[in-house]
RNA sequence: GCGGGUGUAGCUCAGUUGGUUAGAGCGCCAGGUUGUGGUCUUGGAUGUCGUCGGUUCGAACCCGAUCACUCGCCCCA
């Protein structure tokens, strides 16, 4: 501990970037409300085996990725690297299948053990969705352009791109693996060496990766489509023309796979240009499978997650709300904390100077964004009154103490 | 985990081939105005030069290690 830093990859969140951070929030969840979803809080905390399974064994999440202890009863635990394993393990343990569909929303920090750099930190946070108990692909359209329209209420709607694939059904899939397989096979020597590696672990995964020569043998690979079962076909198809319908733009990408393990069908990625290397901003998938494997009733589901911080980064600072009116004493601190209370009860934000002559206070109440001052002077509450000053215009009036609530509302 | 860059005041940054008391702007504090902010003006305080060690008569500057940040790779939100 050299002086005193925080973690490496966390950061403290100061009131002006905390106002942004909630700003994401508060919009993701707003939006969402409309769209029926109530908001879940699971522990950030769960047994390793629940991301262990969810995620893959191979995913680099699991492999590398994780914070992990173990207690003294001998139990693994692991602080939540992301939010869809936790919302499944708790469908299952409230028995949630009876009450689907289901539409659940989350936000809170996530942990991952990675290198920090910019858009991305050891500890971050997250909004995501998850919409269960609906294989239809008009759950699909709904919450991909749920997720445009949120970054849209933020003002990125023209700075993100939607990019979307299918990994088609188990059949196709299937199918498509072997088909890659033998395609790739023949050039294994020429591949890199973590492309080898995926060959054997997760063949999907050799589609998007970002080295040269594997990008010139994947070029001519064949594609998902040609592997897609009739049916699944029909799926992807049925979401593109709603998505279009809707008014949301998007590319089809057949090279986008997702890193863990438990997606089908749908996957979709929003990037921006914006943010250096780490592009993604909102991305998420179909997981028809993920809660049957877990244990639990065999239940369809589709989610997304968005990264707070990146959204952040993006938005810009927000201006703050709810400008207050100061209070400045001349000598009467006590009237002035019951004059405060008063005007807070009655809804009003107060800024009380602690300290200092009535030039410091003054400048206190400009500093604070405070939209006018009541200065409570000898002569005026020998009357009964205080004197209102409108810090925008300068201009001041004397008001009776007893109209001075109905006053400052007035404003 | 791998490679490049950076680390001087609260913030943004200067600091000449190693040389004695380490600077600027912004911000902060105090005065000009004992009842009036935002402008102006005068003055003041900023600091383990990231940390530890080494070279040297002498290190903010050179060397090593370490920590952190940053950019890229990997991967992802």
């Amino acid at each position: 501990m050299a002086g005193l830093q925080p973690v490496r990859g966390t950061h403290d969140l100061l009131p002006d970037d905390s106002r942004r951070h909630r700003h994401v929030e508060d919009t993701a969840f707003q939006l969402v409300r409309r769209y029926g979803y109530g908001e879940i809080v699971t522990p950030i905390f769960e047994f390793t085996e629940v991301f262990a399974r969810t995620l893959g064994e191979t995913s680099d999440v699991v492999t590398k990725e994780m914070y992990t202890f173990s207690m003294k009863e001998g139990e693994s635990i692991t602080l939540r690297p992301e939010g869809t394993a936790g919302v499944a393990r708790a469908f299952i343990s409230n028995g949630l299948a009876q009450s689907l569909p289901l539409k659940l929303f989350y936000r809170g920090p996530m942990f991952r053990h990675e290198r920090p750099q910019k858009g991305r930190q050891r500890q971050f946070h997250q909004v995501g969705v998850e919409f269960l108990g609906v294989a239809d692909p008009l759950a699909d359209i709904e919450t991909v352009s749920m997720g445009f329209r949120f970054l849209e209420a933020l003002g990125l709607g023209d700075k993100v791109t939607l990019e979307l694939n299918t990994l088609g059904d188990q059949e196709s899939r299937e199918a498509y693996r072997n088909a890659l397989i033998a395609y790739l096979d023949p050039f294994r020597s020429g591949l890199s060496e973590e492309s080898r590696a995926r060959l054997d672990k997760n063949p999907l995964r050799v589609l998007d990766s970002k080295d040269e020569g594997d990008k010139k043998i994947v070029a001519a690979a064949p594609l998902m489509t040609d592997c897609l079962t009739p049916s699944a076909k029909d799926y992807f198809d049925q979401l593109c023309q709603g998505l279009t319908d809707i008014g949301v733009p998007f590319t089809v990408n057949p090279r986008l796979v997702r890193g863990l393990d438990y997606y089908c069908h749908t996957a979709f990625e929003f990037t921006t240009t914006a943010l250096g290397a780490q592009g993604t901003v909102l991305a998420g998938g179909r997981y028809d499978g993920l809660i049957g494997q877990m244990g639990g009733p065999a239940t369809p589901g589709i989610g997304w997650a968005a990264g707070v911080e990146r959204l952040s980064m993006l938005v810009g600072d927000i201006a703050a709300t709810d400008r207050p009116v100061a209070i400045v004493p001349m000598g009467n601190a006590p009237q002035a904390m019951v004059l405060a209370d008063r005007l807070r009860a009655a809804g009003i934000s107060v800024e009380l100077g602690f300290s200092g002559n009535m030039k410091k206070r003054m400048a206190r109440a400009d500093k604070a964004d405070a939209r006018a001052v009541v200065i409570l002077g000898e002569d005026e509450m020998a009357r009964g009154a205080a004197t209102v000053r409108d810090l925008d215009s300068g201009s001041q009036t004397e008001v009776a103490l007893d109209r001075l609530t109905e006053h400052l509302l007035a404003r």
